[in-house]
RNA sequence: GGGGGUGUAGCUCAGUUGGUUAGAGCGAUCGCCUGUCACGCGAUAGGUCGAGGGUUCGAGUCCCUUCACUCCCGCCA
């Protein structure tokens, strides 16, 4: 038998009454009531109450031992009595009457409680992550994600796909987040980068013959974190597929998906097969690419209702005439609503830096009316005109906002998700999954006005490419698609470009030349004129997956060891300051502030 | 780079219009308690009120600067 222990915390029935155990573990909690002590001893599968008395020769030190020690207890399992049974743990009918025990591990005064539901700063949560990580929430979150990547990779065998290792070491690239470099020591002045994604890598991969490949990769991005973004590295299950069109990929990750979602949640799927959504028609109808879908607010353009004589709501009309547009969301049978409502949602809108949200209801009495601040500016066909224009109904309210395109859609899609959660209108027993698809190739730079790629530029563009107008490239779509949960955007994915002329010629249009094309992507450029497979596929973000299916809103709850928002690891001190020596070493030196 | 929020005991927080010696719960230490499971009861220790400057007879509270953490914008092909 393991001197440690016969069976863990969370492993002893009525069935083992009368045997001698032996059990190891953390103090949980202690409940000492002077002659007679509880203790919780806690590993990680569960809890056992142990039990000791006075007459032990043992009671006094045990009742001296520190909250968080980890001991090692030897006794006799008896039954509890009817009345003290504990329902919550499931080793609760039963408890070990303690003969000795020795400390295994000692414990300082904890900085933080380890056995409490109180909410811990940050600050203190990743200084002490080993405490924090004891903690039954998020423990449960990293054993989540633990079984979530390894039923992945199982299913993504069963799908025919093989798992291969792609270099961390690698070149920097030219597009793209910040990369993260390394100095080479034997390469003084060189540098390598770590991988942003192991997109040119899989393409590779396929070039060389592999046909279905994944990796659950690291990806590493020198960029700002947000709650859903942890700053410097993440997690990708990235596959790619030789000989696929855009719906082969698509049936792929639906199949995984939905079996990892219904195996991990008890959320029901808002859709079994996922609604494919168009770029532009995203933009308009949700004013994002990433739409959360459990919110039935609609955006519409109304901008024309603003160009009518009997319109008058001059601010409106003015910024019309040099450009702007009116886009509106209507609420359904609000006229109840109190003045507040309204109100808080304008004021809102001020504080996210708008000008503010005009809005009315549809009231009727002799004809239709509209009741709110900027009713009185509508005529009243100009009224009926916009109900039909928008399917309103009398009670229902309609909020405008009105601006530039660009600005008028973060505008509206803030709206959006601000007015459906006052109105409590999105069901959190939801995934709601979406494909977003046609992405435009190139975008217009908003400071230089020049054409970019406006996602990945291996893409390839859509349609025939005979026929395709290179001299109106912002009009050219491409196989770029992303998919979207609950407003979450989980990945993104491409039919690839696989041949070489024509990435020439995308690239030229970005203002890249054949030189510089072949300087930056030598290995990729080179390996698809050596006669390359059609291929395509996508990276799923492991770390959102397992965020969604855990219900967290920060990816730091379902990461085990997270940087900081500043990019700083606080319990191992990361980055630092490195030696001289070794600076010298890799031929780097530092300025001086 | 920009905007918002937070910062008071080891931890989580309260602290009124600026006014006596800055409080509570948990934790720690000591004492009492043989059926608790957030055990209970009593006592003690524990504070640069993030830091610096200013206004004031007087600042945890008002003003300025700054730092840390966090959320958002930019950024993330």
């Amino acid at each position: 038998m393991n001197k440690y222990r016969s069976h863990n915390c969370n492993e002893i029935r009525a069935k083992d009454v009368k045997k001698k155990v032996i059990l190891s573990g953390w103090i949980n909690k202690k409940r000492d009531h002077g002659n007679l002590l509880f203790i919780d001893l806690r590993d990680n599968y569960g809890i056992t109450q142990c039990i000791i008395d006075k007459e032990n020769s043992s009671f006094t030190s045990l009742e001296k031992t520190q909250l968080e020690t980890v001991i090692k207890i030897e006794g006799l399992v008896v039954n509890r009595s009817k009345e003290t049974i504990n329902k919550d743990i499931d080793t609760g009918e039963v408890e070990v009457v303690i003969d000795k025990f020795e400390v295994l591990g000692a414990c300082r005064e904890l900085p933080m409680p380890v056995f409490s539901d109180q909410e811990y700063s940050e600050e203190i949560r990743l200084k002490y992550r080993f405490l924090d990580l004891r903690r039954k929430k998020i423990h449960e979150n990293i054993i989540l994600r633990s079984k979530v990547i390894s039923f992945i990779r199982n299913e993504m065998n069963n799908l025919g796909f093989l798992e291969y290792q792609t270099p961390i070491l690698t070149s920097s690239s030219p597009e793209g987040a910040r990369d993260f470099l390394v100095p080479s020591r034997l390469n003084p002045g060189k540098f390598y980068a770590l991988p942003q994604a192991p997109q040119q890598f899989k393409q590779l991969i396929m070039v060389s013959g592999f046909d279905k490949y994944f990796q659950i990769a690291p990806c590493f991005r020198d960029e700002d974190a947000r709650a859903d973004r942890s700053p410097g590295e993440f997690y990708q299950l990235d596959l790619e597929m030789s000989f696929v069109e855009q719906e082969d990929v698509f049936e792929v990750v639906e199949k995984l998906l939905i079996s990892t979602f219904k195996k991990f949640s008890n959320k029901k799927l808002m859709f079994e097969k996922f609604p494919k959504i168009s770029y532009s028609e995203a933009m308009l109808k949700y004013g994002t690419d990433k739409p959360d879908l459990r919110n039935p607010l609609i955006i519409k353009d109304v901008t024309e209702i603003f160009t009518r004589e009997d319109v008058s709501l001059e601010i409106f009309k003015k910024l019309v005439i040099s450009g702007s547009k009116v886009r509106c969301i209507l609420t359904k049978n609000t006229k109840n609503q109190p003045r507040s409502f309204f109100d808080g949602i304008d004021k809102w809108a001020k504080d996210q830096g708008m000008s503010g949200m005009a809005y009315f209801t549809f009231e009727k009495e002799k004809e239709i009316l509209a009741k709110g601040p900027i009713g009185k500016f509508f005529s009243n066909k100009a009224l009926e005109e916009l109900m039909k224009k928008i399917n309103a109904k009398v009670g229902d309210s309609v909020f405008f906002a009105c601006n530039k395109v660009k600005e008028l859609e973060r505008i509206t899609s803030l709206a959006r998700e601000k007015i459906a959660n006052e109105l409590k209108l999105i069901d959190e027993e939801y995934f709601a999954f979406c494909w977003i698809v046609d992405y435009p190739m190139f975008e217009e730079d908003e400071q230089t006005k020049k054409i970019k790629f406006s996602h990945n530029p291996f893409s390839m563009p859509q349609g025939d490419l005979d026929k395709t107008n290179f001299k109106k490239p912002l009009e050219i779509l491409a196989y770029q698609y992303d998919i979207v949960c609950n407003g979450i955007e989980l990945s993104s994915g491409a039919i690839r470009n696989h041949i070489p002329e024509l990435m020439y010629k995308l690239f030229s249009l970005a203002g890249y030349n054949k030189k510089q094309v072949d300087d930056k992507f030598s290995g990729m450029i080179n390996a698809l004129s050596y006669g390359a497979p059609p291929h395509g596929g996508i990276a799923p973000g492991i770390d959102r997956i397992v965020m969604l299916l855990a219900g967290e809103k920060n990816i730091r709850e379902v990461t085990m060891f997270p940087m900081n928002q500043n990019a700083q690891d606080l319990m191992m001190n990361a980055p630092s300051e490195v030696s001289d020596s070794q600076l010298k070493e890799l031929n780097l030196s530092l300025k001086k502030k």
